[in-house]
DNA sequence: TCAAAGTCTACTAAATCGATGGACTAACTA
DNA sequence: TAGTTAGTCCATCGATTTAGTAGACTTTGA
């Protein structure tokens, strides 16, 4: 499970996707909009600044904007700040490596050799979407709904 | 990451299921020999043994072990039992699914959908492999270590 | 009956999670 | 330049989880 820190951090990103063109956006419009307490809220999206994901204008007209274009900023991104590597175990990491204190050989390990399996397809699918393929994914998925309702009429 | 437990939980399985002929495994060897604490691994065993992976005999001659053959117990139950769902998000786990609290419709959630599709290749792996085929695959892979030190020679 | 071996309850230290409060600083604007 | 707006930094908090440890208790086989 990804703890409410990173859900919270993806809802963010989203909300700021789509809100892109409108300029900076205030912590308490997102907190407000997307029910994350304003503070907690706060420290998740400094960290994701420091991270190259988000820029900061402080002042009036202020807020938070995606520092680069919803279509190369990935999920994968956004899951390893909030809660590192993706591997479940160290060994099979691409990108924070370590070997296993308790373990020996790493090429005979019948574990290292699933989670490496769980590793890949998961990092497949994370790093493979963007904010921006959410977003149309998002849209497709109101439509549908909208196509769905008329039925029901 | 999954946690120290859930891999000693790992390690002891296979360990268990690699000596699935020998009769009951006493807990202090599979400690020693998995380099695990042995009172932690106590803790894990027990909870092995209430979810029906694992049955144990008390006394002399007595010990642990699995109680199913290794081709019916999986990565996936194991991992269920020591860390939980294996779902990013309850609104996608099958096992335990729950609502997500601060969310609105699933049918439009993108966060939802990608998490749906990490669960889905996880789980697909992790319940697709049974303590047999990793004995089998760490068997392919000291079989491969072994040829290549021939070449070495 | 004795020793072997699992079982149960309790406890600990440290880290993480999910927040919250308040002082401080930068920037815009009247 | 004063005032307001809005992000920044720091500290603290209670609850839970993680990774273990200690010791008394029970079952079982010889």
């Amino acid at each position: 499970m990804i703890s409410k820190k990173t859900k919270y951090a993806l809802k963010a990103l989203v909300f700021l996707a789509r809100h892109y063109d409108r300029g900076p956006i205030l912590i308490a419009d997102l907190a407000r909009e997307e029910a994350i307490p304003k503070k907690f809220l706060e420290a998740i999206l400094v960290a994701l600044k420091n991270n190259g994901v988000l820029q900061s204008k402080k002042g009036k007209g202020g807020g938070y904007y995606l520092s680069r274009h919803p279509n190369s900023i990935t999920f994968g991104q956004a899951i390893r700040i909030m809660e590192g590597p993706i591997a479940l175990v160290p060994c099979v990491s691409e990108t924070s490596y370590a070997k296993c204190t308790e373990c020996g050989s790493e090429l005979t390990c019948g574990i290292r050799a699933v989670m490496k399996e769980v590793r890949d397809a998961t990092a497949k699918i994370l790093d493979g979407t963007t904010l921006a393929d959410v977003l149309e994914r998002i849209a497709n998925a109101e439509q549908a709904q909208r196509g769905a309702l008329d039925f029901s009429i």
